[in-house]
DNA sequence: TATGAATGAGAATTCATTCAT
DNA sequence: AATGAATGAATTCTCATTCAT
């Protein structure tokens, strides 16, 4: 087969609801199979069988096997989810909610580990599928860390030194990074508690830093480079 | 198809310098291929046009793609580079060496953005190869940083509250997590300046914390602004 | 590449009959081209052309190339016919009987000679087609032979000090080495009334033996090793 | 690979004594490989190996693999053997002569099952090879057994009716067949006993007749049971 | 002569997609 | 709309043969 990327496709037409019903159970099938083999590896029988119709019915409602892997990724923005975790940004601690967000990220990421694993790595894959990643799921999920992040410097509550954009990319990158080592690290499933202390860990570290409160004192008035060993050894 | 998980494989018999060179020329036009086009559907044919040989003298060097795949991954264990990088440790500024070191992972997960994908990809794809990669190049690269804040944290330098594990694998999880969001949003070679201020913002950040002086006082005195203390879902 | 033997594979479901059908056109197809060049210099776009259909169709009714001649040997039992010509061993004198038989074999060997060859030659060449095909065919057929002698030594006819599993095989092979004999030697059609007088001669033979009445008597009384040249000189 | 039938070849230049050793080590080597995995299976770098020699060096020996085979074929003529054994006939009881014969043939057949196997199957499959040993080895062998026949017709032991083209392809092709049947039934190594009984019974069903003297005097009276003339189909 | 790495024409098999029913 | 048999291009891997050393 000769290298075919993604492409753009114009819209399907909206139907009536059993279509539309029909059309969701295919890439509900299509995301259990596609996860548990890969996109490669899967095939339109393995779909068909999962999604209980026959081959040939599928390409009534997708064009290509490609087009299935988009319509998934078009309902896996995470936008949605975000926006109303940040939604309790008003009224919550924000190390509670940061750990809690943490938390659930790497559970989440941890119990949908093949469905992650597997968007991720076409995502990384695909030029036109990391494009449109970018603009319609990553782009916005950014922003709304940098909101909160704006928010709170604006309350004096983080440094208004910050560089909002680099900042909420370090952060957001900890949680996608961190899901992605547990990830390789852990078997499915066998995550167990470490997922509370590592998120509540991580939050700390980011609040707080690593440095205790004299080294960073000490280190402010000068810069010196094996001032360190002196003053610990 | 049922799916066929990567194998252990017995070495192949040491051959002489020809042969090794040979078999890396192949190697490094795989490298080259499977970048481009991803493991799935680069074809022998195309390995073989971009190394310079017939198809089948790849099958004299490698038993099948896959183990050229495999071999790699093993040339690819990222513990030795970052061995000299900690190397450096004694004769640098924390804040230097972290930030170079960050920014020296930003660049080259982004001037490599294709090899690095692919290897990513493919090791969050395959269990052997995922468990391979814990156990030979994730676990000792952990290990090396977690030695580093240890070193860090007898010096007095760091807290003596962190917990090692939790702590290096967010802060590699930063790294890893920051080279995919960077790699996702910008083309290749696009990211220009961005890599010097992402890094060193990233690095202030896990130094010294997101919250200043003042509010973290203030937070030192009670708990959380409204008392939330449920975690999120 | 190790030595592949044939195994076992479970039967596929029934089908309607139009898939029976053209999984038997497929098998006809299969076994002229078997036949034409041999198992190994026939390939799948052979069997295709001469069925018909696109090579993937094939697969759609038989898994591999081993299977089809599996299926082959399979419908190629010779249990049945032989059967069918031992029913009619009460109502006809022995000598007409066997003579037809052995004729039989002889005109479908060679009429046949290319398939005969081809499945004899398979049978030959792979342990687990062989041990199939003695349990499901010969075994069967010798056994029907052995019945026929046994009802015949029972009748007097035959006489009583007969080894029915050693006759039985001599008598078959006879026919089966007939069969090759003739097959080596006259290309195919040329056999011509060789047939019937081989057939009727081979039967004599086998019936009154080779040794006429006085030698035999003679020899009855001695065993003398010179005895022969000397009364014939 | 295309279907090549063998093709008569100019026999190899003569060449010196070291020249035809290590020709007849190649050939050697290459009848193990052949009967070990079939001719199909069997590949250049196993003959080499098997030979202790490099694949280039077989095609300093021989042209082709098809070559070795035909170079096989030639020397494995067995009208040589035949002919002492019918040397003895001179000096021996028939029935002890014909026993020893059938004996051996079942015996040798059976030892050497996997190489008489591999031959005839490579017999019968090339119309070239098939033709070629039609003319080099059978014809004479069963002039040989004819000869025998016509010698002991004349000598008044057998009978003089015998057609001597007939009866001897009968004889031959029973050892034949029985070699295998023999064959198929029993693994390698596994005919023990049988092969002397069976001789024992083959030969003396041949010599003597199935039928006893009264059944046989009786029917010379008449003609067949139920006077079915009809031969079978 | 001897070597064995290199070659590349096939081989079997897979599977996305089509289309007659 | 639904079906699933049919298609055939594309893929991986094999191996007889060549040829530079």
């Amino acid at each position: 087969m000769a290298e075919r990327s993604a492409k753009p496709q114009p819209d399907p037409p909206q139907r009536d609801a059993a279509f539309r019903e029909k059309r969701a159970r295919i890439q509900e099938a299509a995301m259990r199979v596609f996860s548990g083999k890969g996109f490669g590896k899967a095939t339109m029988p393995d779909i068909a069988r999962e999604a209980g119709v026959a081959v040939g019915t599928i390409y009534i409602y997708f064009r290509t096997k490609q087009e299935i892997l988009l319509s998934i990724m078009e309902s896996h923005l995470l936008v949605e989810p975000l926006r109303q975790f940040f939604g309790l940004a008003e009224e919550m601690d924000d190390r509670d909610l940061l750990s809690g967000l943490v938390e659930a990220c790497l559970r989440f990421g941890h119990d949908n580990a093949r469905e992650f694993i597997f968007l991720l790595s076409e995502i990384l894959r695909d030029p036109y599928i990391r494009k449109m990643y970018a603009k319609r799921s990553l782009g916005p999920a950014l922003e709304l860390v940098e909101g909160y992040l704006s928010k709170r410097v604006e309350e004096g509550v983080f440094g208004s030194q910050l560089d909002l954009k680099a900042a909420s990319r370090a952060l957001a990158g900890m949680v996608v990074g961190m899901v992605i080592l547990y990830g390789i690290e852990f078997e499915r499933g066998k995550l167990g508690d470490q997922a509370a202390s590592a998120s509540s860990q991580a939050v700390r570290l980011v609040l707080e830093g690593l440095e205790i409160r004299d080294a960073k004192e000490r280190r402010e008035g000068k810069t010196g480079k094996k001032m360190r060993s002196g003053g610990a050894a």
